[in-house]
DNA sequence: GTAAATTTGATAAATTATTGACAATCGACT
DNA sequence: AGTCGATTGTCAATAATTTATCAAATTTAC
């Protein structure tokens, strides 16, 4: 069997990007094979959970062997959809959007970024990425001709409240959100990704009392 | 009863942020009382919970009231530890590194910023937000004298695989991770806050595909 | 070629998290 | 002052997640 068809849940969801992370740099070591025992000791989580994780999406082990290094790099990029292409705009080109564009590796990931859209004026015209930054009055032409689904939003609270809803409608079916607006919950087929770089930092403040 | 003190699960800890921010909301509105209820269908999630979860810190509400929203706001920032201080250090001034520093509100949640190390010679004596980039080999020193306990590093893989350990020595007792290094879990008395944005990109691509 | 050691996938058990239910309490209204 | 409706905090029930167990399959060692 290939897959299973069980709705997977968010919480192996969640795990899958680590999994990739581990087993493409076991892959770039030489490493061949690895059981998830020795996966488990690696990554801190429980042997069991590993291997119920990846049977999720089919049955790559083998008794006595463990799992195929190689194969399981490229059965979780098919897994994660990288090989899927879906077309990426970013809305702000703050410091924070400025630092996405630059450091993210949109392609490999099967998420090209297409186009950066800023109101200030300040940005209007500039490069980033070798991509011209536009107004936010650019969006509708823009999206009827290169039909971007993914949307990358660094922009604050309330131009995030003003925005979504005009995305949804140009076509945008996904957010990667870093803003502090929580996008309606009204779409629920629109896939929201949340990045609350401050809620992260109010959790840290907490342990370090809590402890 | 000022507060309660079995140990608190990450599954509370990580709605706490978003419970300060409506009640913060809330509050700037000029709402004076909310209800588990009404605050229910405005954060989507279960009112049950929100009292659960309210109610592990104390018994801020009252019957046929609601919370008082004020009360509420000054609790949770007491409960996430924004009144007492740690300093924080910044380790890699790069792209993402200078945004994090330039974009969040390190001083509002009781973690003043007061070091940024990088060793590129580009950034050597850079100011960022006031604060003049030094090279890693200032650590020692900086540290022995201004004392920091909290370090966010945005660096590659291999210099946090380097670094960590050594920051530990120096004193560091919480990590805001923006790298893809997975830091040693040896040390169960130091907090490690990760941020893997890569991953979380993967986990939209993920969902897009599936559904 | 056979036995011992590994290791998976599946199922069961244990643990943790979420949701529902309701008595007790409070405020508002008459 | 007394009643009514609203709402909490707690406990119970349900659901989800994680961990343990084990038969079956495979490799490795002799």
């Amino acid at each position: 069997m290939a897959g299973k068809s069980d709705a997977i849940s968010m919480s192996v969801v969640r795990r899958l990007p680590r999994y990739y992370r581990f087993f493409c740099e076991l892959k770039q070591s030489g490493v061949e094979r690895v059981s998830s025992k020795s996966l488990s000791e690696r990554m801190g989580i429980n042997a069991s959970q590993i291997r119920q994780d990846l049977n999720c999406f089919g049955e790559f082990g083998q008794q006595g062997y463990g799992y195929p290094v190689d194969r399981l790099c490229d059965e979780l990029k098919t897994i994660l959809g990288f090989d899927v292409e879906h077309k990426a705009i970013l809305i702000g080109a703050g410091n924070l959007g400025r630092a996405v564009a630059n450091h993210m590796d949109f392609d490999g990931k099967g998420l090209p970024l297409i186009g950066i859209f800023d109101d200030a004026p300040a940005l209007n015209g500039a490069s980033i990425r070798g991509i011209t930054v536009c107004g936010t009055d650019k969006l509708e032409e823009f999206c009827a001709k290169e039909k971007p689904t993914v949307a990358v939003l660094c922009i604050p609270k309330e131009a995030a409240r003003m925005l979504s809803e005009r995305l949804i409608g140009l076509g945008i079916e996904a957010f990667w959100n870093f803003s502090h607006y929580d996008i309606s919950v009204d779409h629920p087929e629109v896939a929201v990704e949340n990045v609350h770089l401050g809620d992260s930092l109010m959790t840290l403040s907490y342990r370090m009392e809590h402890k």
